[in-house]
DNA sequence: GGTTGACCTGGAGCGCGCTCCAGGTTGGAG
DNA sequence: CTCCAACCTGGAGCGCGCTCCAGGTCAACC
């Protein structure tokens, strides 16, 4: 159980210290840590937690959601069949995503290929 | 050189009234033509940009680079050099933004197995 | 010619996710 | 013991991209 000092915990994450403190303050990440003087410590465990919601922010999930997961986990185990869902019902819509973001990457691509071809028009 | 009405030109593109009202303020789609009575009539050129528009927003594109391409495109013909860097650019960046999201989605999946096989762990 | 729904304008407001600030405290290095 | 960078708090502010509103106009249909 090693504890990193914020800004290691900033470099580790990817978040910055603001973030952090702003991801406490919202209870999405609950019971950081202290030292007696009351600065802040993050162990192992809280960037676990930050990874994960490192990659649900990256695939688009708001973070009331994100707050929802954590507060079932929180809960403790019987919740575990809900995240999951949760999990699950995210993914499918990250797929979707996927398919929206190739579908106009392929059109922008198309668009680029016009312009190499003759060069005119909007 | 057909004509759609406000609703009709919403509906095609996917853009809300309030939103293609919006565009045109602020000079992304200009000179959209008028009844006499002053009632905006999209044109099919129009429309094109709107899907232009509608694809670069889907591809994470802010309004503002958006604007500077749509305001090279109305200088003419000399800047089309300019604007197939802008897309190639930003082609790029959505390549980048498709191998994160593929990458957090491979661990979103892996997290969802992980709950399959033991029902434990946040 | 009256009704009604779609449309107009300028400008305020909103939801999200941070980001910044002032003013003060902590704690490790020298 | 002193220094100073890193940290603390509560709360205001911001950037983006719309979205909504009030109060009025337009135009197609009966």
């Amino acid at each position: 159980m090693t504890g990193y000092a914020p800004a290691e915990a900033a470099r580790r994450s990817g978040f910055s210290l603001d973030t952090l403190r702003y991801y406490e303050k919202i209870g999405l990440l609950a019971d950081v840590s202290r030292t007696s003087g009351g600065q802040r410590i993050f162990t192992d465990d809280d960037l676990g937690w930050l990874v994960l919601f490192r990659c649900l922010r990256d695939t688009g999930m708001p973070i009331a959601q994100m707050c929802r997961y954590a507060q079932l986990a929180r809960e403790g185990e019987h919740t575990a069949d809900e995240r999951r869902e949760l999990l699950e019902r995210h993914a499918t819509q990250v797929e979707e995503q996927m398919r929206l973001l190739q579908r106009q990457y392929d059109h922008l691509r198309e668009k680029i290929r016009f312009y190499e071809q003759q060069p005119a028009s909007g």
